[in-house]
DNA sequence: TCATGGCGAACTTTTACTTCA
DNA sequence: ATTGAAGTAAAAGTTCGCCAT
């Protein structure tokens, strides 16, 4: 017996995003995975054979293209691999359907409205006081500003702490943590932008620093409501609201997106060895049914002739099978395993699932 | 005190797409 | 209408520093 196991990514999709200021279309990749189980005797039979080409992104062009996704899985289904013709060897294919699509909100502040910027003061400043800006994180500031940021902590809900970060080994981080970089160096500010990391000898320098609490959850709060960045606007207000730079806030996101689609890689994998569990215990279930059965016609060489009325639809390989008279042995026979559930879990990364509990979607 | 693995920030490369000449 | 270069954004993959154990 061989269990063929295909897992694509159902990736390559389309989404125009209203966020973006140009009304391009942003190429996103779905979190959503499609599937295609084969379990069968014969080797050839194992679904996935053509996997490769059904990985080929397919463009969706409309808004709800989260949606839009469970069509994927037609084309997918009717493409089972089912030449294993041999009564014996007729596989088992499950087709699992992708996952619900994660309902995409507006942001209401960040698309085109000024509510939201904070340019315009306090709405954009999404709880944020305006005195816990204007520090540059990565900024290396006068002793002054090193107590005032101090003092900024203080005063602002967030109590942000701030990495600062020198060239070299110099590194600094607020917050109690420990502050390692070389004041007596006098080494002027770090660059913020990206592709400055080489300071005037050519010597790249590798930034690092551990967002403050404060700072991760307000951009979970962002990448809650989006998981992509308005570039021109939600990066930029960002940045400035958490006195990061837009480049931080862009790989903040990027990580971000890949630490979920890790997270949901993971629970699709778990789903999928209880799909597996599931279909080898029924395919063993069938066989032995078959042999049973085969022992009956065995015995009873007229068993097999009876009216057409009794031909039965076999439910899994879809063919005319003729139901035996209800003898003792097809009466011991158990009964079907119900369908496995085709719905995929779905994989919160917010912590904030509708039961409460992550991972645990709601009830539907 | 040292070793180690996990985590996350930052980086580089690849890929897909759009724009424009 | 077609084509190729340039630009852009995100995914994918990698590196590396910090920190808990």
């Amino acid at each position: 017996m061989e269990l063929g196991l295909s897992l694509g990514d159902g990736v390559g999709f389309l989404r125009e995003d209203n966020n973006t200021e140009k009304s391009t279309k942003q190429k996103i990749k779905s979190t959503g995975l499609d599937f295609c189980m084969g379990l069968g005797l014969n080797s050839s039979a194992a679904a996935g054979g053509d996997d490769q080409e059904r990985e080929k992104p397919q463009k969706i062009t409309n808004e709800d293209d989260d949606d839009d996704d469970d069509d994927d899985d037609d084309d997918q289904m009717s493409e089972g691999d089912n030449q294993g013709s041999d009564d014996d060897n007729t596989p088992v294919q499950l087709n699992l359907l992708p996952l619900a699509p994660v309902p995409r909100r507006a942001l209401p502040n960040w698309s085109t409205s000024d509510n939201g910027s904070p340019e315009n003061g306090s709405s954009g400043n999404m709880g944020l006081p305006v005195a816990a800006r204007g520090l540059d994180v990565n900024r290396f500031p006068p002793a002054e500003e090193v107590s005032s940021a101090n003092s900024v902590g203080t005063t602002s809900p967030f109590h942000m702490e701030f990495g600062l970060l020198r060239r070299g080994t110099g590194y600094l981080q607020l917050g109690g943590q420990k502050r390692a970089f070389e004041a007596a160096t006098g080494n002027d500010v770090v660059e913020s932008e990206r592709g400055s990391d080489d300071d005037e000898n050519g010597l790249q320098t590798r930034k690092k620093l551990r967002l403050s609490k404060e700072q991760s959850a307000f951009l979970e709060e962002s990448f809650k409501e989006h998981s992509t960045l308005n570039p021109q606007k939600q990066k930029l207000a960002l940045a400035k609201q958490l006195n990061l730079r837009p480049r931080q806030v862009e790989v903040w996101f990027q990580n971000r997106r890949a630490r979920t689609k890790l997270k949901q890689t993971e629970v699709d994998c778990e789903y999928l060895k209880r799909c597996c569990e599931t279909l080898s215990e029924e395919n063993r279930r069938l066989h032995k049914e078959l042999q049973e059965l085969r022992a009956l016609k065995t015995s009873n060489p007229f068993y097999m002739q009876l009216p057409a009325t009794t031909l039965t639809m076999c439910p899994s390989c879809e063919r005319v099978a003729t139901a035996p008279p209800p003898t003792a042995a097809a009466e011991s026979i158990p009964k079907p395993i119900p369908a496995f559930p085709l719905t995929r879990p779905r994989f919160y990364p917010f912590s904030q699932t509708p039961t409460g509990h992550p991972n645990q979607p709601a009830p539907s």
